[in-house]
DNA sequence: GCATTAATTGGTC
DNA sequence: GACCAATTAATGC
């Protein structure tokens, strides 16, 4: 992971918690003192358990939070792209990181320490009504995810994410901007390779969904809009 | 082009 | 619906 340079005058994340809030004399010193670099496809910067080395953001590119369960097994909990905010779960009130993360693709990150963030949140009360808000819908977006896994079926499950990263990292050339394997789809929607495998192509005999080599692309959307609706 | 990895399909429990 | 095995497709080097 090479350090590189981004700084937050030139960035257009305007969804992210810092650039938001740039425009404020108080933040300048802990932007000046930022850290940044980027990581490779298929690495892992965030390290589930290691002691916390502040919050991440993302200044360009797809990243995945997962969480090992039992037997290995593992759960995407979160994917995230530009601006998003990393590493804010076990802020503040665990010492190690309750996550780990890996670049989906060729990532620039921005990190800040540990001493800088609670500084911030100290002292900076527009950030941390924001970062607050943040939390409460993260929270509202994870007891959904509950019950969805909980509640929905395979099938609708693999909708759900499909429709998912559809709406996240969009749609060009007719296929989903995200390289994701079956089995991270299985990741994310708590089941396994073999049964996403089985939905996709039912979907594709549907035509509801096309695969170019392991790409996918939604077709028909209303259609499958209308099969998960009554979880929404 | 070969070797490794991922996708797919079929079958068992 | 998970786990296993065999085949085929895709991708890295």
């Amino acid at each position: 992971m090479k350090e590189e340079l981004t700084s937050c005058s030139s960035c257009l994340n305007e969804n992210c918690f810092i650039k938001k809030h740039v425009h404020l004399e108080q933040m300048k010193k802990y932007i000046e003192r930022k850290r940044s670099f980027v990581c490779k496809k298929a690495q892992q910067f965030i390290i589930e358990g290691a002691p916390i080395q502040g919050l991440y953001f993302i200044y360009k590119g797809k990243v995945k939070a997962v969480k090992t369960g039992i037997n290995g097994r593992e759960q995407i909990v979160r994917l995230t792209q530009d601006g998003d905010t990393l590493g804010f779960r076990g802020f503040g009130t665990s010492k190690r990181y309750l996550i780990g993360a890996y670049a989906l693709e060729d990532t620039m990150l921005c990190n800040f320490s540990n001493e800088d963030m609670l500084e911030i949140l100290h002292n900076v009360p527009e950030f941390t009504f924001d970062l607050m808000l943040f939390y409460a819908e993260e929270l509202n977006k994870s007891e959904n995810n509950i019950r969805k896994i909980a509640q929905m079926n395979v099938r609708e499950r693999v909708i759900d994410t499909l429709l998912y990263i559809h709406k996240k990292f969009g749609q060009t050339n007719g296929v989903i901007e995200l390289d994701l394997s079956r089995k991270e789809i299985a990741d994310f929607a708590g089941t396994t390779d073999e049964q996403v495998i089985r939905v996709i192509s039912s979907l594709k005999k549907e035509a509801l969904i096309k695969t170019v080599g392991k790409k996918i692309g939604l077709v028909n959307i209303e259609k499958l809009k209308v099969e998960i609706i009554e979880h929404k």
